[in-house]
DNA sequence: GCACTAAGTATCATTTATCATACAATAGGA
DNA sequence: TCCTATTGTATGATAAATGATACTTAGTGC
C-alpha cells in the first residue's frame, strides 16, 4: 500500500475518514457529508477534502458522483479476526485455517528501556530481541516485539521461533510461567511498522504489552505486540455479579467447547 | 500528548526514531547518530533533522547537548490511570483524586447503523443519544456515546447522566442488566472527539464498544467509548492454568481490597 | 591550551502545500 | 423545464516546509 499522498493535512483528512470506513463506523452504502461541509468540520480547504476523498475513491472505499454525492462502497472484510483477552483466536481451528510466522530479526541487545525494567535485568546484561510479523492466511494482522533474558533465549534457536509460540518455548526449555500482566492501548503506525503489516504510515494500531513471570517472579518475556485494527480484535463478555451498591462485573468463564467426543483443540497457546 | 509536527518529512524521521526508541531498538543512554549522518541517512536536510530532534526533546523522549550528541533519555512509562477488564478504574477513590462528566449533547435520534443493530431495534425505533466527556482532576480522558432505547432512557433526565454513571440510572429504573460483551480497538480521533480531548486530530485513540444485555437478552445500552492512550489504559493480570498442552491463561480473580475494618468501596460502577 | 566535534543560530532561496475563488458539468427532484 | 445540490476543473495568491550555506558556541579529549 503506497503512502502517495504527501500533502500533511490532506492525508490527516485521508486517515481519519479511512478510519472511519474500515472501521465499520460507517457502514456500507452510506452517504459522506459533501465536500464543503467536510472542509468545514476539519478545518480545511475543500481543495484539501478533495485530494482526501480522490485517494480514498483511489482505493475504491468511496464512489463520488456528480449531484448524488459520495458514498461508501467498502465493505469490511468478514475474516476480522477476535480474541479474548488472553489472546486466543476464536475459531482459528474450526475454520481451517492457518497462521504463519515470519521472522523479521532475531539478536542479542544490550539491555535497557522498558523491556530491561520489565525483566528487571541490568545495564550489562544481554536480551534475546526478535521481530516477527503473524498472518492468517497470507494477509499481515499482527508485528510482534518480543525480549527473553539471555540465559533463557539460549534455550531455542532463531528458527524455533517461526515455528511455535514463544511461549512454548520457554516452557519447553523448563521456564515455570506462572503469570503475566497485560496493558491494551492504541498507538500509530510507524514506516517500518507499517511496511510490514501492509498498512499506511501513520495508520491506528491496537498495542499491547505483556509481561511474563515464572513461578519466582522473575520476568521472562516482555512483548510488545501492535496489531492492525481492522484484522484483530480483543472481545470478551461480562456477567453482573454482587447485589446493590456491590455490584461489579465479573469476567464470564471463557468457553472452552470441545467436541463431544473429538480431540481437544491442537493447542491453548495464544496466536499473538 | 499533541502531535505538532505537521511537516511531512520531518515527521516521518520523528516517527521512525521514536519507534527506535520507545520499541527498545535503541536503549536508554545511548546515542543517536549526529544530526549530518542522520541527514544523509534519512535523505533530507539537516534541518529537516533537526525538526524531529527538537520535537523528541521537547517529549523527553533525548537530550541534546552540544558536541556530546543526542541521548535517549527514555525511561519508561510514568503513571498513567488503569483500568481493569471492566472499566473500573485502580485506586481512584484512594488516591483522593476525582473524576467529573460533562454532558456535551443529549437528545433522541432515529435508530440506524451499528448501535440500532446491537440494541435489536428497528427503523422506526428511537434511540436516546448522549455524549460525554470524562476527565480526572480536570484532564480529559475519556469520550462516551451511549445509545439507549427510547423506552429505558425516558426514565431519567439528562441531567442525571452528568452526576450517575449510566449503568446505575439503567439499574435505577428496574432494568435488570445481566451480562455485556466488549471489544477494544484502536481508532483515529475526528475533529470532533479530538477537540473534546484536547489532542490532535489524528491522534490514536483507545476504542471499546460495549454493549449490555439484561436478563431477557434483550440489548439496554451500546456504549462506544474513546480513550486517549497517554491517559488511560486497559490493564490485567492473567494466571497460566491447566497442564501441559492443554495449557492456557485464566483471568486473575479481580483483586478487591477492602481495608480490613474499613468501608467497602463507594461504587464499583465502572468509570468510563 | 588547542584542535575537533557536534549542536545552536541565522538567512535566504526554492519547492510544495494549502487556500480562496470562480465557474462548469451533471444528476435529481419539483 | 428549471432549480438545486454536489462534484469536477482551473487558477493565482499565500503560507508553509524544506534545503543550502555559513557561521557561532560549548563541550571533549589530546
Amino acid at each position: 500500500m503506497a503512502d502517495r499522498l504527501q500533502e500533511a493535512k490532506a492525508r490527516q483528512v485521508y486517515l481519519v475518514l479511512r478510519d472511519r470506513i474500515v472501521s465499520g463506523a460507517v457502514q456500507f452504502g452510506a452517504r459522506l457529508p459533501n465536500e464543503n461541509d467536510l472542509a468545514v468540520e476539519h478545518g480545511v480547504s475543500r481543495v484539501t477534502i478533495r485530494r482526501a476523498l480522490l485517494e480514498l475513491q483511489r482505493e475504491h472505499l468511496i464512489e463520488r458522483r456528480r449531484s448524488a454525492g459520495t458514498r461508501i462502497i467498502y465493505r469490511p472484510s468478514p475474516s476480522r479476526m477476535t480474541a479474548d483477552f488472553s489472546g486466543v483466536l476464536a475459531n482459528i481451528a474450526s475454520m481451517g485455517r492457518s497462521t504463519k510466522v515470519k521472522l523479521l530479526s532475531f539478536d542479542y541487545v544490550q539491555a535497557g528501556g522498558a523491556a530491561a525494567e520489565a525483566l528487571g535485568v541490568g545495564d550489562q546484561d544481554l536480551l534475546q530481541r526478535a521481530v516477527r510479523v503473524r498472518s492468517l492466511d497470507g494477509v499481515p494482522f499482527s508485528y510482534l516485539v518480543t525480549h527473553v533474558p539471555e540465559r533463557i533465549g539460549i534455550t531455542y534457536k532463531a528458527k524455533d521461533l517461526a515455528d511455535r509460540p514463544l511461549l512454548e518455548l520457554l516452557e519447553r526449555s523448563g521456564v515455570k510461567v506462572e503469570r503475566a500482566t497485560q496493558r491494551i492501548s492504541a498507538c500509530l503506525a510507524a514506516p517500518e511498522v507499517a511496511a510490514a503489516l501492509g498498512i499506511t504510515t501513520g495508520s491506528p494500531l491496537i498495542e499491547l504489552v505483556r509481561i511474563v513471570y515464572d513461578r519466582d517472579n522473575r520476568g521472562v518475556e516482555y512483548l510488545h505486540a501492535l496489531y492492525r485494527p481492522d484484522r484483530y480484535g480483543f472481545e470478551f463478555d461480562m456477567v453482573r455479579a454482587g447485589h446493590a451498591t456491590k455490584r461489579s462485573w465479573a469476567t464470564s468463564p471463557p468457553v472452552r467447547k470441545v467436541k463431544p467426543n473429538g480431540k481437544p483443540r491442537p493447542s491453548a497457546y495464544s496466536f499473538t
